[in-house]
DNA sequence: CGAGTGATGTCAGTTGCTGACATGACTCAC
DNA sequence: GTGAGTCATGTCAGCAACTGACATCACTCG
């Protein structure tokens, strides 16, 4: 009787590529099913092949799972500001970033199912919230760094976010047909008028 | 030898009063002496001469200790914007709404001690922020009953929480003489001007 | 070929938080 | 007054989110 052998494609390889992915997935589809709450890390993991404690080196907690794009949007974001013709004003600079971010918002339903689960918990709305500020604060500093003072920059920084948020929640509410450039673009614009009466 | 008596001033108590107060005191204190994370929900209720499980039924969870005021404070602000005249610009009623709450603000050294544990604390952050999102959602309710139309109401009530947060930061920083008041229509002022070009 | 290296596993422990049940002073209708 | 609640608290058991310490072992590189 001889010994059971597993092949492999042609190689054997110690661990299935991508664990962080494979993380990511089941996680998504485990909240899907049964809620953000309801689903433990430990699930989460089993789902991928791999253990709890593994899914902690991969993410720092549960919710931050749900937050990967984040600096990367940031970054683009930031970048957009930096760029912006050193004689456009510092709204202009920002209105730059708000449209260079909506590279970052074509599948629709992918942000859905995302905000969807979002929306669910209170815990991810306050991870979401951090986030947002983080992006807030980064966006101040990209406007010193332009030469806007304080508390200009600051309050520029957070009636951005302000104007982004309100959009994308608009974007990715259920029933709408617009686009996110043309949502933002709206909401800047009553930005500009209200604030002026 | 006789038996040993406890005497109380004139009743015998069943329960020390305030439990909920004393579980505060209690925190305060130790967030001060070691820190957010390193004081444990046990030694708060044991300071306060409780159980763990009592400072549970108190609070929902051991940050929000620290959020005791909010909803008198989004009270007050919601109020002071429905109060203010039928002929009021939605601006002017949110700046109604942003003077209204410098009442809660004038003992400096209470608001920097807590700002102070917040700010060494990401979860605190995050908590903060959550309050803060449900303000500027509560804000924007009551534009809309004043009339004002989406998505202008929840710009402005998120701009709004922006001049706050602003100002409110700038007013616990250290060395800061200014008042809120100043500071806040200081914030305000900037940001009409920025977003008019 | 031998010494790392790095992603993973195993295990034990702490802390935040919850449900179920018990206790006993206080209150109020009768 | 007394007996039936009520209400703030205590006790206990348990789960899930993390964390630190240490082991493993294919792979890499000198």
């Amino acid at each position: 009787m001889s010994v059971a052998v597993i092949k492999y494609d042609r190689h054997m390889v110690r661990w299935q590529p991508d664990s962080r992915g494979r993380l990511q997935q089941a996680a998504i589809e485990l909240f899907t099913e049964r809620g953000f709450e309801q689903t433990t890390a430990a699930q989460i993991a089993e789902r991928a092949g791999l253990t709890e404690r593994t899914f902690f080196r991969h993410f720092a907690d549960k919710r931050e799972m749900l937050f990967d794009g984040s600096p990367r949007l940031q970054q683009h974001f930031v970048d957009a500001v930096a760029a912006a013709p050193a004689d456009a004003s510092p709204f202009e600079a920002v209105t730059a970033g708000l449209d260079a971010v909506a590279a970052f918002f074509v599948e629709l339903d992918h942000s859905r199912g995302r905000q969807a689960i979002i929306d669910s918990d209170a815990s991810l709305q306050e991870r979401e919230l951090i986030k947002m500020s983080r992006l807030s604060t980064a966006i101040a500093e990209a406007l010193r760094a332009r030469g806007v003072t304080e508390p200009a920059a600051s309050v520029l920084g957070q009636a951005a976010i302000a104007v982004f948020h309100v959009a994308f929640g608009q974007w990715v509410a259920p029933g709408n047909t617009r686009g996110y450039a043309d949502l933002m673009h709206e909401s800047l614009a009553e930005l500009r008028t209200i604030t002026s009466t």
